[in-house]
DNA sequence: CACGCGTGGGA
DNA sequence: TTCCCAAGCGT
């Protein structure tokens, strides 16, 4: 806990020990919002998104309030879309069944929409003080090196929270779980680990047999496959997008994105061209502009893209047209904005 | 319980 | 370029 005094980072969303001392309470809504944000998520990305969030949305009422698609455009870049719709059903519930204040306790919050087994302990540890056992990413890598644990994860994951749960104190739970996590963060990296200045490195099983480096051992992953696909980016002499609102479960569920049809696998040979299926227009000149890549969670994607201008008093089938003025790219996931970088040379009228 | 679900940065 | 990964959750 002095490692923690001494070397806690400054985060937007950390009271540090020495201005709690000054009575700053810590605010149960911040705690939430950042630990929903950093599922799976670096704290450099998360960063500019907890500061934009909580100056809009200041409370939890107010972001109860606010529009559906508000919320996912704000979301757009960060990723794991589903966060973002489970943000805006936990905000509502927490509104409108417990008085705009999130309940204390593991079980209560466990709960609630999005929070599952870490952020649960996380938030009543941090934002409650409750001594509960806090197991993410870097907890189980501190664990499997202090303790020299070397069955692979995710098997090793009850063994570990065993670890850590007894190493978990009564005094300041919200400080250890964060000292923790943040010895993880800057020290006890994944890849060269600083033992050197590490406060547990005396106490280091790993360290001791020269194996950190190589714990956690994890089970091999499975190769992504190339999908291949088509988007397309039509305008109305106007000026209008035609965009399609994508359905509100499955990958990148209800965002914002381009018309075109299913990405669909190949084999390593025949990658060749993806005809006009999903095309919105059919009756439309389109034209081949550009290509874009993108990686996913589980398969490579590559997008051909087409971009026409639609015809006067054009009627989309599907999708809808959005005014110049009401379009954003950045309200976009990461994938369309590509996309939409790739046609810009397209409407060079 | 295994899988689906994003993205950007670093080695 | 490619791979790995980062404060997980829902189904």
């Amino acid at each position: 806990m002095a490692w923690y005094d001494r070397h806690a980072r400054d985060l937007p969303w950390r009271v540090l020990p020495a201005a709690r001392a000054e009575g700053v309470r810590t605010d149960p809504y911040r705690v939430w919002l950042s630990e929903v944000m950093l599922q799976q998520t670096t704290v450099a990305a998360v960063d500019r998104y907890f500061r934009r969030f909580t100056t809009l949305w200041p409370r939890v009422e107010d972001l109860a309030a606010e529009e559906d698609a508000r919320v996912m455009a704000e979301w757009a870049g960060l990723g794991y879309y589903a966060r973002a719709r489970n943000l805006l059903a936990c905000a509502r519930v927490v509104t409108r069944d417990h008085g705009g204040r999130f309940p204390d306790g593991r079980e209560a919050l466990l709960a609630l929409p999005g929070i599952g087994p870490y952020t649960a302990a996380a938030i009543a540890a941090i934002a409650f003080d409750r001594p509960e056992t806090v197991v993410d990413g870097n907890v189980e890598r501190v664990m499997a090196r202090r303790f020299a644990v070397e069955e692979p994860l995710p098997g090793a994951k009850k063994l570990l929270t065993e670890h850590a749960a007894r190493l978990t104190p009564d005094q300041r739970p919200g400080d250890y779980a964060q000292a923790v996590m943040d010895l993880g963060a800057t020290i006890c990296t994944p890849r060269n680990p600083a033992c050197g200045i590490c406060p547990w490195s005396d106490d280091c099983a790993a360290r001791a047999k020269g194996i950190a480096t190589e714990l956690p051992r994890k089970m091999a992953k499975k190769p992504k496959p190339v999908r291949l696909g088509t988007a397309y980016v039509g305008r109305t002499p106007e000026g209008a997008w035609l965009l399609e609102d994508r359905p509100a479960r499955g990958l990148l569920g209800g965002m914002l994105g381009w018309p075109g049809g299913e990405w669909l696998e190949v084999g390593p040979e025949a990658e060749g061209d993806t005809g006009d299926d999903g095309c919105p227009a059919p009756g439309t000149a389109w034209q081949q502009v550009g290509e874009v890549r993108h990686t996913f969670t589980h398969f490579h994607l590559r997008l051909v893209v087409r971009a026409a201008r639609l015809p006067a008093g054009f009627n989309p089938p599907r999708g809808r047209l959005v005014p110049a003025a009401e379009f954003d790219p950045a309200a976009l996931p990461t994938l369309f904005r590509k996309v939409h970088a790739a046609s810009r040379d397209a409407w060079t009228d």
